[in-house]
DNA sequence: CCCTTTTTTCAGTATTTTCTGAAATATTAG
DNA sequence: CTAATATTTCAGAAAATACTGAAAAAAGGG
């Protein structure tokens, strides 16, 4: 049957599937690929009657998108309710994923190996310094992750991607 | 108590914890770290003993790690166990697990939303070309980052870093 | 104010994921 | 081939995560 609306639940479900094999959970997958489909903006009692899922799940999740900034609320003049909608652009929606996964993941990733380091500089056996370069060596690479993501995610897409094709050539 | 084993057991459980909020089940980050810290390749055994698992749970998360490709098995002479030891390359262990959350996860999402545009190019109306437009937008972004990720890992980091750092800038 | 509507919270429940331990299978030495 | 050792598998248990529904709190209207 070639109606729009199955395209979209299709798109949904599977989109919603893929999330949860990365870090994210089904149901706000979803609401995401909702929001990112939908003409306009929904409220929450749309969101649950699409999804199938309680006020209280779609309440929670719709704030944690709007959390990771990957969703606004909109105010639509003449309704009482919330609404919600999803950044379109997809390079903004990439930027404000690596900016929020540098500050929920890698800083603090870092700050565990400098604690590491810091503590085995007081040891002078080879085995010490040993785990002080694996440590090191880890931590420069996170570090200059951080530097690299935080640099491309505040650049435009059009006048960087040009530049890296390039130099991968 | 500045032991070395204990600033190991601290990296071990921390990064465990880090690996669990990625998508990677925290036993297998701590058996990765304990790997990597490891001066010398360990049995099941010492693995079970280390990390208090149980040796369904280290075998198994070792195999995945094999499959991964960041742990391989190494012969000890005139040892009857298997031995295993991780790549401790940093480069090389982005390299490995870029190439593999692309096979994992970008080319699937790429298929998935490959199938949701063919079907809606069936579709005449205002909304199908909305929708088939987003969706687009999504694939090419998909798609982009999925070369970009393949021409990144198979390059040597001391070629590639200097570069990036200079477009940056 | 007080009443209505909307949003948030959260205890209890359901589901999913991970882990254990022991049995089954495989490997190797002699 | 046999026995000893090592590895794999997997059913059931435990733990972690996500979800529901209803009650409480907050917001808006008159």
């Amino acid at each position: 049957m070639k109606n729009i609306e199955s395209i979209k639940e299709d798109f949904i479900a599977q989109w919603g599937a893929l999330g949860s094999q990365w870090g994210i959970n089904r149901t706000m997958a979803m609401i995401h690929s909702l929001l990112l489909v939908s003409p306009k903006p929904l409220t929450t009692d749309e969101v649950m009657n699409r999804l199938s899922i309680s006020r209280g799940n779609a309440n929670t999740n719709l704030r944690d998108l709007v959390g990771w900034g990957l969703v606004r609320q909109v105010i639509v003049k003449g309704e009482r309710k919330d609404h919600y909608e999803a950044e379109k652009d997809v390079w903004k929606i990439f930027c404000t994923v690596a900016k929020e996964r540098k500050r929920r993941e890698t800083e603090p990733a870092s700050k565990v190996l400098q604690n590491c380091i810091d503590r085995a500089k007081g040891i002078n056996t080879s085995e010490a310094k040993e785990l002080r370069k694996q440590l090191v060596a880890l931590n420069e690479f996170v570090t200059l992750a951080n530097t690299l993501m935080e640099q491309i995610a505040s650049k435009e897409q059009s006048a960087l991607i040009p530049k890296l094709l390039k130099i991968l050539a």
